[in-house]
DNA sequence: CAACCTCGAGTTCA
DNA sequence: CTCGAGGTTG
């Protein structure tokens, strides 16, 4: 009698099987990923191996896998349409290669190697040179009569060409049954989609879908304006001619009679030529203009094919080797929340580990409450989890008749899990955000951690453990404290946060102390205090204030005493700063917190090496009326501001007006009652004398003459991929010396692309938008002729 | 005011 | 890399 608990596991995942056969065939709409599909098959049938009294007449191995949808009529195949046996590691390759070398008696037993297309397989069935039907695989028996679909594939000849006898092969047969794969290019299913968003179809879900789809349409019109093609790959029932010897042969012969053969396809001998193969079409995989999901390896002499024979249905001459999935299925373990710098509060799922695209993946980010709505996740769910553009895991979907019973929603916590200040979410906002600021040691974490990070102030060694623990222990209050710490309290820090987390410091093995690391964590922090301005003011951590605005407030304001003194509304002067980023900074500057900081810094022996004279680009804009517009004043339009500016031409003598000169001046009533308003309120009168006055220093501050144009001024550069002689940061700096705006993504305003080595989406975008692009070769030109 | 183009912020793993 | 949202522009 077999094990109970294997016998019921068994039951489970001839249903799991089931189920998704049944929704996949049938319904058009699959539920499991591929990977986990053929992990179920396999247990099940190592199982049924391990004890064959496991095995049930309706078992899912019994069959190649598949349902009549009963929309077709049916076929019977000739000759049973084959599965293949899965490798997912080089070892069960090993594996495989080693059983023929055994069993042919070849040392390097030559093999066919060609992609394993991701789209359905078919059989096209020949008589006398013409096209007379076409089968889905189906069960491998029988599939479904789709011969008025395939017509409609402009890469199905419907009459085969005469290759002229003799040399090209054993000429037309009387009959000829010519397996292969109908898929979906990428470009057509890229175009499709965009068609059907646009005319509110249904998207398909991928290109393999999308090719299944559309050869179950009833319609073959439907059909037709699908964009499918066709790889011929292997024989059925053929009369009439002798085949060639090898399956590399018959691939050629076909190639004769007009089928279209991959062009991928090639002859491998042993293990390493059909590992080599393997990798080559691996690194190839992403630049192909269809799906592949592995590669699939066939011992070319049909005689030792002979010898070998079957399992089941599946051949023991050929092997498909997969590439790593790239969508997984796992469980949910626990939904957290993190918090950032800024207080934003996002959920991420910790889930049972789970390999995708080649990594073991634990967590994935659910960016805001309302994605994880939107995803409706719970602890305890199936999800799907693929990496999205190759290096984000990503969580895709759950999987709903998974789901356990008993479990709820997940809601956003109220409170702050790590300051328990209260969690508010803006009305209009998608984040949330804990309302702790700098309360919040986890806020004063991340913002100690951007103050260190490489393009702010680049303290290298400078951890986030380690700030954890300085935070912990209540070292460092704020990112000024960090440079009155000395090599023994950062060695102290290491031991406490070591002694509480239970981890054994290699120390302990040594006996002796380790302090190097210290010692050039200490030099680190010295180094940065000789720093720039844009530096710097990225570090600070201002909200909305990242590297490129930092960058722009340091070239037009030039000064950090400066910048420290201007009224809000002034920031507005500089490009690219708008309303919410300068009340940010006004903001950030208010709090006498922060000007404390910045004091401390400068206390503590930070210096800002290239102060200058503000940008002579600023003159037009440093009027009164141009201030007025600025302040956000109700009612008060451009055009009335310069209306009151003509009149009264400086802010004290409009502080002294009354109601009705501002009517006399030319404003309308409720303009005029609400502009008297504003500057009665002290809160308002005060910035706007003090950011008059900033203005006239600024004006006196301004050099005579524009600074001399670069070449590249005013461009914007975009660089994407590897280059040989630089790094990317090297050649930023290089490029914005001559006056360029390098910036990171492409568009039509894009002067031109600096396209190194493994180029990706960006220089695609730029071919297609028509930009520019160099080559490095012609960037180390330029730079040299303009050194 | 809508349609762009950018920027900021948060994120994973080896 | 991707999202959301700020800023500019026609």
């Amino acid at each position: 009698m077999p094990d109970n608990a294997q016998q019921q596991r068994a039951a489970e995942l001839r249903r799991l099987i089931d189920d998704a056969n049944h929704r996949y065939h049938v319904l058009d709409d699959p539920a499991l990923p591929d990977a986990e599909y053929d992990r179920l098959l396999r247990e099940l049938g190592e199982l049924e191996a391990a004890d064959p009294s496991l095995q049930t007449p309706d078992s899912p191995t019994l069959r190649v896998g598949g349902v009549p949808s009963g929309k077709f009529p049916t076929v019977r195949h000739a000759v049973p349409m084959l599965s293949l046996g899965n490798a997912f590691s080089d070892g069960e390759v090993s594996e495989f290669v080693a059983r023929i070398v055994r069993e042919t008696g070849e040392d390097a037993p030559v093999f066919s190697v060609e992609p394993k297309f991701d789209g359905l397989a078919i059989s096209l069935r020949y008589e006398d040179g013409l096209f007379v039907r076409g089968a889905t695989r189906g069960d491998g028996a029988s599939g479904e009569d789709v011969t008025a679909n395939l017509r409609t594939v402009k890469a199905i000849p419907l009459r085969l060409r005469d290759a002229g006898g003799g040399s090209a092969g054993p000429g037309i047969p009387k009959v000829l049954e010519v397996r292969g794969e109908v898929y979906m290019p990428r470009a057509g299913f890229e175009a499709y989609n965009a068609w059907a968003l646009a005319h509110g179809a249904k998207p398909l879900a991928n290109p393999r879908n999308g090719a299944a789809g559309s050869l179950r349409q009833l319609d073959p019109a439907i059909t037709a304006k699908r964009p499918l093609a066709f790889f011929a790959y292997s024989l059925g029932e053929v009369e009439g001619v002798r085949v060639p010897a090898t399956h590399s042969g018959v691939l050629a012969w076909l190639r004769g009679l007009g089928l279209p053969v991959s062009p991928l396809v090639e002859c491998a001998s042993g293990l390493d030529g059909v590992l080599d193969y393997y990798r080559r079409i691996g690194e190839a995989r992403d630049t192909l203009p269809y799906d592949i999901d592995g590669v699939v390896y066939k011992l070319d002499s049909h005689e030792l094919q002979a010898d070998l024979g079957f399992v089941s249905r599946a051949p023991r001459w050929a092997i498909a080797h997969k590439f790593p999935a790239q969508e997984e299925a796992t469980i949910v373990e626990a939904i957290e929340v993190n918090v950032g710098r800024t207080g934003a509060v996002t959920p991420w799922v910790l889930m049972q580990p789970v390999h995708v695209g080649g990594v073991t993946v634990t967590r994935a980010t659910l960016h805001n409450a309302d994605q994880v709505a939107r995803l409706d996740v719970r602890v305890g769910d199936s999800v799907i989890v693929r990496r999205a553009g190759d290096v984000i895991p990503e969580v895709l979907r759950v999987i709903p008749e998974r789901r356990p019973d008993g479990t709820t929603p997940w809601g956003m916590p109220e409170r702050c899990p790590v300051c328990g200040s209260e969690i508010v979410r803006e009305e209009g906002e998608v984040v949330a955000r804990c309302s702790g600021e700098l309360v919040c040691p986890a806020q004063r974490v991340q913002g100690l951690f951007h103050f260190a990070s490489r393009r702010a102030m680049d303290i290298e060694g400078l951890g986030e453990r380690l700030i954890q623990a300085l935070v912990d222990f209540d070292q460092v209050k704020s990112i000024a404290d960090l440079y009155g710490l000395g090599v023994e309290d950062f060695v102290e820090m290491k031991r406490r946060a070591d002694e509480r987390d239970g981890t054994t410091p290699e120390t302990v093995k040594s006996g002796k102390v380790a302090t190097k690391w210290a010692e050039n964590l200490v030099a680190a922090i010295a180094r940065s205090r000789e720093t720039t301005l844009e530096r710097f003011l990225f570090a600070l951590g201002i909200e909305h204030v990242g590297e490129s605005t930092a960058k722009a407030l340091a070239a037009w304001l030039g000064d950090l005493d400066r910048i420290r003194r201007t009224p809000w509304p002034l920031f507005k002067r500089v490009p690219d700063i708008g309303d919410e980023v300068a009340r940010s900074l006004g903001h950030f500057l208010d709090q006498p917190g922060n000007q404390a900081v910045i004091d401390a810094l400068l206390a503590a022996g930070v210096r800002i090496a290239d102060a200058h004279p503000p940008s002579p680009k600023l003159r037009e804009g440093l009027t009164l009326a141009q201030l007025l517009a600025d302040c956000g004043i109700p009612k008060l339009t451009p055009l009335r501001a310069k209306q009151l500016a003509d009149a009264f031409p400086d802010a004290a003598t409009l502080l002294d007006q009354e109601r009705h000169n501002f009517v006399i001046a030319g404003l309308p009533d409720d303009a005029a009652t609400a502009f008297a308003a504003w500057l009665s309120d002290e809160a308002n009168a005060g910035p706007l004398l003090a950011a008059a006055a900033m203005q006239a220093e600024l004006l006196a501050a301004l050099p005579e003459d524009e600074a001399a144009a670069g070449p590249l001024d005013g461009m914007t550069v975009v660089i994407t991929g590897t280059l040989d002689s630089m790094g990317r940061d090297e050649a930023k700096a290089k490029l914005e010396a001559l006056g360029a705006k390098v910036s990171g993504s492409v568009s039509k305003k894009t002067g031109f692309v600096v396209a190194g080595a493994e180029a990706g989406s960006k220089l695609a975008r730029a071919t297609e938008l028509g930009v520019e692009v160099w080559d490095e070769a012609r960037l180390l030109a330029f730079l040299g002729e303009h050194a």
